[in-house]
DNA sequence: GTGGTCTAGACCACC
DNA sequence: GTGGTCTAGACCACT
């Protein structure tokens, strides 16, 4: 499904975290789809099944995906209620970084324009 | 200046390079300004200097600040070289922050008027 | 692996980056291999580990090697693409070095076959 | 004459060296021509005496300039017998950039083009 | 056991 | 007095 980069100096579970939001904000992973056992994947990866195990976990609390006992975890449906407070903790991030841009004379209609094109590919997506 | 907070859970130099960039970029230290000596800093804070200087050195590295043995540690002027390939590196994680907002519905047009009011702060300043 | 020189002017750190890029360069340390742990090596040189973790930063920063956390630091494979940005850094120093040459009248033509022997060098080893 | 760049990291004094050796190597100051004196000089770049001092010595223990008590300092001829043991000790330096760019996979038909460019320019001054 | 962070206290080069 | 380097010894996050 992915690799993992050992030259990135985050912990291995924030790459995974990354790699899945990745692959379900794209749209690979659809809603309501079942994603990859814990096992299954720590094999595919040669690490310990500890670290997908907290990669899940973490990506079940911010909204992406959820778990059924048993089942396995799959991709959480857009709108949901849990996305809210995600989105909360975001805009500080976003705050930041603009005015990190903005300070240095970043324009302001290059990111805007960015923006534009991110929320494009979106919608192409959803016709 | 400002405080530590001893619950954070990431390291000191990474809150101190964080009080420090908002201090700058919102223009309270001023370009080519003098900031605190890595000893009274670390007084004021009562840390060790060497996390000062951890500090100093990252900012340094990011454009924020520059260091002159024996006389003292300035405010960058902004539209130097090295604000550039700052900016590169903030990219991709502007990207990945507004493709998260994007996956998660969040308006663009809020997102766009949050901008114009962070560049619109920094356009008063100049005045 | 190798002797610190007390007599050096130079820092302690320093020393150790020139002596792990010989080995690196001349190939006893090969793509992906380890090198040894910051303790190990601390211990062997009879010296403070935080002195080489400041080497190995360094190093790392400069595309040498590569840290993973609770595994370890291997050697970068080359053609990476911080290399590039170290080979532009290098350019004014080499352009520096070549011009106070040339002003001294060595002869050009024992600077260029200096270098082929370095590069020749390099070529056996590929073989 | 020239201007200090306080972000440089390296010791004023070795700065003005740099900064001397290319107008010497440039030609803007020729052969036995008075270079300014020590006083001159700290006060058109308002630093202290002392720090010209030590670089005018280092200058002279190169080859570049040789001083006249109560007289000046003026620039070296070239072809002196000082200019060899200073092209001994930029053996080592040329060779260990060299090595660096080799295992950097630099190309040599670059670095060589780039060396026959700076001596060309010489020549042209010579004619 | 590994690299990363932090403290306390020291010395040095530079201006 | 300033930033830069170094030591000794400690604790933490991660695998």
């Amino acid at each position: 499904m992915f690799q993992l980069d050992y030259m990135d100096h985050r912990p291995l579970y924030e790459q995974i975290k990354e790699k899945m939001k990745v692959l379900i904000i794209s749209g690979v992973l659809k809603p309501n789809e079942r994603v990859p056992s814990v096992r299954d994947m720590a094999q595919s990866l040669t690490i310990n099944p500890n670290t997908i195990q907290k990669a899940y976990k973490d990506l079940e609390q911010e909204g992406y995906i959820y778990s059924i006992r048993a089942k396995g975890s799959f991709v959480t449906p857009i709108n949901n209620k849990i996305h809210q407070a995600r989105i909360g903790g975001l805009m500080p991030e976003i705050d930041k970084l603009v005015s990190e841009l903005a300070y240095m004379n970043f324009p302001k209609e290059q990111l805007v324009s960015r923006i534009e094109e991110i929320y494009g590919k979106k919608e192409e997506k959803n016709d």
